[in-house]
DNA sequence: GTTGTATAATGACTACAAGTCAGTTAATGA
DNA sequence: TCATTAACTGACTTGTAGTCATTATACAAC
């Protein structure tokens, strides 16, 4: 019997057209400007069926993030595979730029994602998918520990601990990006995007090379 | 007629008797969380009563932060003015460890006012008293400056456009602490909050020693 | 005192959006 | 053709920010 089979394909489908309208409103005017009556318009079907499918706006835009999140990884994978040869501080270099273009492409995606801690996210996600997200940012943050390794074996850097130095890399690395996001405070710190994150990366890759971690 | 002035103490002390009651209960369960009822009520006041000295839920928030962050300036300058005679490095060391001493403290603060460019806030809160909260914000980075500029006056610190230091190192420090303040994302990392910050602030003045900025 | 006026305060009300659920429609298989 | 199940619907409930016509209060003038 195929038809069960036919129906799981319906059932996908419809799920995926929620998302993409989901994506499409929310990415417009903003996630806190769009209603899910919004979403259920777009994807011409009723609100009730949208909450059939997921169990608040808020777990729309996990499931939003979650497939973003996995193009970012893919990114930094091909980052890192493509500048595997190369010294270490020019594949971090590469990685953090292949960070920063990523998000330029979806600075909504990242404000978003940054926004996820925060509110009333934290009550209408279930913990399951939240925890996914989470896993989903520290996979892009094992190429960055490869990278260092890599680094610390060619005793280019003197950190002592891997995670550590790549935890302060990615944390930073995103309060700058924050900070490039958001016009207003970017305004009055006057700075160029492109500068503020190239020296932060450059300040950091120094950094590494010359502390020996406390 | 003094009446007049009595009627003006009046007003700001019962404003003041509602930002306290706003800052009880926006701080006990989160702000979102909070309703200006909830506010109302804490304040023995009716809801009206509220709308008449604040314009918005979001505004008395932003009258909250541009007071912590009052504070915050005054330990800035305090931490800059105890340290003045010591290295730059130094210097910059204590004024991160002032910086980290304050948000420890005020935690819910800090995520607030990094939540403050985001969604509801900017349509529900006037251009004027955003733009004093960012202003407030760049006056700390003022003493980061100063203290960079001395470093460099030193020939400690290599770095050539002060501004852009300083704002890298603000922006860093604050990404670190938005890990350090988000428990499930530090639980994943793994890390102790101190170990993080204190790392980075190291990697940060060690990269401010080394670099030729571009 | 009494009264007129301005100022402050009130809380019932509106608007809006998230989330629910009893009822309808459509598909499938006997 | 009918019974059963699954998918879908949209009117309704709930919760909360923000409004505004009405009421209370303070005070000055007489």
């Amino acid at each position: 019997m195929t038809t069960r089979a036919r129906r799981e394909r319906e059932k996908e489908k419809r799920r995926q057209s929620i998302l993409q309208a989901a994506h499409d409103v929310f990415f417009e005017n903003g996630f806190h400007r769009a209603t899910v009556d919004n979403v259920a318009e777009r994807a011409e079907v009723s609100k009730g069926t949208v909450y059939l499918y997921f169990e608040s706006k808020e777990t729309i835009l996990a499931h939003l993030l979650l497939e973003t999140l996995d193009e970012l990884i893919e990114e930094l994978e091909q980052a890192y595979v493509t500048a595997e040869s190369l010294p270490a501080d020019e594949q971090l270099r590469r990685l953090g730029r292949a960070y920063l273009r990523f998000f330029k492409e979806e600075p909504e995606c990242f404000r978003l994602l940054m926004a996820m801690d925060r509110g009333r996210f934290q009550d209408s996600v279930t913990p399951e998918i939240y925890q996914q997200v989470l896993s989903a940012s520290l996979e892009g943050l094992g190429w960055v520990m490869k990278t260092i390794q890599q680094g610390i074996d060619e005793e280019m850097f003197r950190c002592c601990d891997v995670r550590l130095a790549a935890s302060t890399l990615w944390a930073m690395l995103n309060g700058v990006l924050e900070l490039m996001n958001h016009p207003l405070r970017r305004a009055m710190v006057g700075m160029e995007r492109e500068a503020l994150y190239q020296t932060a990366l450059e300040t950091v890759i120094q950094g590494l090379r010359s502390v020996p971690q406390q």
